[in-house]
Formats: C-alpha cells, sequence, structure tokens
RNA sequence: GGUCCCGUAGCCAAGUGGCUAAGGCAAUGGACUGCAACUCCGUGAUCGCCGGUUCAAAUCCGGCCGGGACCUCCA
C-alpha cells in the first residue's frame, strides 16, 4: 500500500509503527460558522482512509480536534452578545451533523482547547524552559531559528519566506518569522497562565493533543493542503525540538474545493454550506471522490448531476439483485465468486492501495454495475448475483456508500411473484396492477 | 516581489517513460422491450504551444501562453 508523504514529496510504501494498527489524527474545524463542501472534503477523504484501513482489518485510532478557542469566535461572541462557549457548542454540534450528511463516521476521539488548556500550558512552558520560546510583553513566542530544517514540509527556505514575506513586522518577535504560541489578550475570552492572561496561538493545540492522545509519534497526520503552511510546519517545529520528532511518519493534505475558478473560502462570500446541500449523500460523496484528492475539485452543479444520475443507476441495479435473491431466499446463501466480479474486486483494492486512488475505484465501482447488470438479465446462478452484491457491500463499505433495503415482507414477495407471472402469461393488466401496487409499497 | 502547482476529447476525469491514451456524462448508431423506465453493444482525443533529451514522452528538461494556490485567517 501506497502512499504520497507531503514530507518527502513523494510516494512511500505505507508500513505502520505497530504492525496492524493505525494511528491517525486530522486537524479539525474552528467552530465559527457551519462548514462549506470545501470543508467537507478532508471529512469525506480521511473518513474513506480510514474506511479503507479498516475494511484491510487494521485497528485505526482516528482523532480529531475542535479549535474552540480562536479570534473568530471571540468576535462571534461579542457580535452576537453570547458567550465564546454558546458560539462553539453550537457549531460543534452543527458540525457533526454536517460529518453524518455526508455519511462520514462522528466516532472518533474529540479533542477540545478547552479541554486541553493545562496540557497546551505545560507544552508552552517545556518550550519556554528549553530556550526554544521567548516571552515578551505578555505573549510568548516560538524561536523558528532553533529548527534546522525549517520548510521541510512546505518545501520552502526561510531566506524566501522572509525576503517574501507580506507580513507587517511585528517589533516584539525576535525574527519575522517567529511565531505565537500564547497571545496577552484585552478581549473575550481569556485563560490564566503563567505567562500571564490571555489564550494560546493556533498552532500547539494539535501538537499537545496528539502528545497525550497518542504518546507518540503518529502514523498519519492529515488535513487540507491549506494548513500546510504555517500550521503543520509550525506543529513539525515544534515536535521536533521537544519530542524529537516530526509528529507524524506520513504527512497527508488534500486538495482544495474551487467554485468559479477559485478555492471556495470561508472568508470570501461564494460558499455552499454543507447543511444546505439537497444532493443525496451518496452522490455528493461520489463526487468528491471522482477526483484523487491531491488534486483540486471545481464545484459545478452539473458534476453534482452527474454524479446523483450515477448513484441512481448504482441503487437500481443493487436493488434488482437484492429483490432477485430475496425472492429465491437466497440472501443468507452461499456466494459464488465469477472471474469478472472477482478481477473487479481485484482492481478495486489495487486503486485503493495505490495512495487511495479513489476515482479509479470508482471506475471499478462502474464496472460492477455493468457487470451486475448483465448478471442480472442472464438468468445467472443466484450464488454469483450474492457474490455481486456482497462486492458492492464491500465498496459501499469502504467507499461509504449507503442503500437502505431490506428483505421484502412476505405479502410483498407473494405479489411481485404474480407480477412476475403475469407478465409471462401476457396478462398485462394484472401486471401493471401488480407493478403498481409494488410501486407504492415502495418495493420497485 | 518570492515559492509552488496545474493545463488530457463538448464537459468531468484516470494515466507521470514503452502494448491500440482508462472510465463516466453529453451526443450519435444499434440491440433488448407489451407500455413506461431501465439495461447492454458500438462510435470520438496524439495529451496548451514551441524546442530539447531518449531507441521510445501526455509522462523528463528548457522557454512561452493560460489558470490557480501559498507567503496573512483559511480544509
Amino acid at each position: 500500500m501506497k502512499i504520497f508523504n507531503t514530507l518527502s514529496n513523494k510516494l512511500e510504501e505505507f508500513v505502520p509503527i505497530h504492525k496492524g494498527k493505525v494511528n491517525m489524527y486530522i486537524c479539525g474545524p474552528t467552530v465559527y460558522n457551519y462548514i462549506h463542501i470545501g470543508n467537507a472534503r478532508p471529512v469525506i477523504f480521511f473518513d474513506t482512509v480510514r474506511r479503507y484501513f479498516e475494511h484491510k482489518d487494521y485497528e485505526v485510532k482516528f482523532a480529531s480536534n475542535f479549535t474552540d478557542v480562536d479570534d473568530r469566535i471571540i468576535t462571534k461572541a461579542i457580535e452576537l452578545e453570547q458567550k465564546e462557549i454558546e458560539i462553539s457548542e453550537k457549531f460543534i454540534s452543527a458540525f457533526l451533523k454536517d460529518v453524518e450528511r455526508v455519511n462520514s463516521s462522528t466516532d472518533y476521539i474529540k479533542p477540545k482547547v478547552t479541554e486541553y488548556m493545562d496540557e497546551i500550558i505545560a507544552y508552552i512552558g517545556m518550550l519556554i524552559e528549553k530556550g526554544y520560546a521567548y516571552k515578551v510583553e505578555g505573549d510568548v513566542y516560538f524561536r523558528v531559528q532553533h529548527v534546522k530544517d525549517y520548510g521541510v514540509l512546505s518545501n520552502r527556505n526561510v531566506e524566501d519566506l522572509i525576503s517574501g514575506s507580506r507580513v507587517e513586522i511585528n517589533h516584539k518577535k525576535e525574527n519575522p518569522l517567529d511565531f505565537t504560541l500564547w497571545k496577552k489578550t484585552e478581549v473575550g475570552i481569556q485563560f490564566e497562565s503563567p505567562f500571564g492572561k490571555g489564550r494560546p496561538g493556533w498552532h500547539t493545540e494539535c501538537v499537545a493533543m496528539i502528545d497525550d492522545i497518542f504518546k507518540e509519534e503518529i502514523d498519519i497526520h492529515g488535513g487540507g493542503s491549506g494548513l500546510m503552511f504555517p500550521h503543520h510546519e509550525n506543529e513539525i517545529a515544534q515536535s521536533q525540538v521537544l519530542n524529537g520528532h516530526k509528529i507524524a511518519r506520513y504527512w497527508m493534505h488534500n486538495g482544495l474545493l474551487n467554485i468559479k475558478g477559485s478555492k471556495m473560502s470561508k472568508s470570501e462570500g461564494e460558499s455552499i454550506l454543507v447543511k444546505d446541500l439537497t444532493i443525496d449523500a451518496n452522490a455528493f460523496r461520489l463526487f468528491t471522490l471522482s477526483t484523487q484528492y491531491r488534486s483540486p475539485i471545481n464545484f459545478s452543479d452539473e458534476s453534482l448531476d452527474v454524479y446523483s444520475k450515477e448513484w441512481d443507476k448504482i441503487v437500481r441495479v443493487y436493488k434488482q439483485l437484492f429483490l432477485k435473491l430475496d425472492l429465491e431466499d437466497m440472501l443468507e446463501g452461499t456466494a459464488k465468486i465469477d472471474p469478472d466480479l472477482l478481477s473487479i474486486y481485484k482492481s478495486f483494492l489495487q486503486a485503493m492501495d495505490n495512495d487511495f486512488n479513489t476515482p479509479n475505484a470508482i471506475t471499478e465501482l462502474q464496472n460492477l454495475v455493468k457487470k451486475a447488470n448483465q448478471l442480472v438479465r442472464a438468468k445467472t446462478e443466484p450464488n454469483i448475483l450474492l457474490s455481486a452484491l456482497k462486492v458492492f457491500n464491500d465498496f459501499f463499505d469502504v467507499l461509504g456508500l449507503k442503500i437502505e433495503i431490506k428483505p421484502m415482507e412476505k405479502e410483498n414477495k407473494e405479489i411481485y411473484k404474480l407480477w412476475i407471472k403475469a407478465r409471462l402469461e401476457k396478462d398485462f393488466d394484472n401486471a401493471d396492477k401488480y407493478r403498481n401496487i409494488l410501486q407504492e409499497n415502495g418495493i420497485i
């Protein structure tokens, strides 16, 4: 299994630190607003990564944080005359609803900054103690020049960063690249610390959380490519000097979602919120996973329509398989694999093994649809139909797709059989009648 | 100003040194069909442009054109 590691900029064979286990951490949202569909991309993608590892029988420990202390939350709290916690709690539950809405698991470790204040303060304290950070007028900054290879992740060198800097010079800093670990604040929520009253900077929370949750270097750290610099770079810098490792063996970054040629951003309008999506979650997942995760996706209503249709097609053939097996009471039977099905299944795994190539995996799903349509019409033996159904279930499991279908009740099953019989006997009046009943009962 | 990425048929999108450049949508021809819906089979690109390296390039190198990202909060 190969993963593209942003740290080395290469495709690397995945070797877990502990055999059979994967520890992964994904940077989560700052909870000051509803998430837009661009924010949903990492949610869906890394959920799929997790599902695939689990499909391969890895034991996955998955954590993703909530940044619930941030200037934007404070600003919003003041604006709405509410407490910060009311804002953050509201958007945490909204976020989790959205995660569910896109068929992603909410069963993971969810640390919050407010619950990790002690660890964060302790982490900053250690950085100061060892000389990697310094206090100035109630602020604490990290000394970037102490990190030899600052810039490894995002492929930048310190000189370029300084010369190209558009940042306003902050005279409190020893070096313009130094970043804030603790910020003295006058407005909004404040926390007590040995450095004074204020709030932590953004870059320490993830390191402190990972340190506490996993106690060691982890396998995968993921997030959107927008986080690579400076956030992930700064995480690495802190961990490098304090823990002697770069937090994770494999760093994975997803590309952005663009709308009308430029990125969808919370700060620049033109956002489509996940909660406002009218498209089926499965179709939306297909849309998201139809582009390799590192490439940008161009959003358009047209592509959404394409995947809606695609999903409908998948549902139709799946239901046909299911009903056919149900009629013959073969849903619990023994599956018999067909060579074509086997090769589709293998190609699917191959695609996923190659840096989670979900577009190619989806192509195999389409091949499966075609094959299943042929099997359904060819009076195939039920054992083979059953294996087709099982392959579908495996693919759905990995891609996070869901079809709600239950075995028919006895009554419907009888009507279904009558329908088939009437058609065979060319008794079309009755055939139409039975078909109507089945449609009304939601069977077909 | 600095750093970096991308440009494959009408649209979406794989492939990143080597058999005839996957797949989907749309279009079009055909098959199946009691009707409706569905479904299956066939048909299209020499890979932004120019030059170079190589026995061989969409894939590597250089230049140009076009689009985008990052350097500041951002998935």
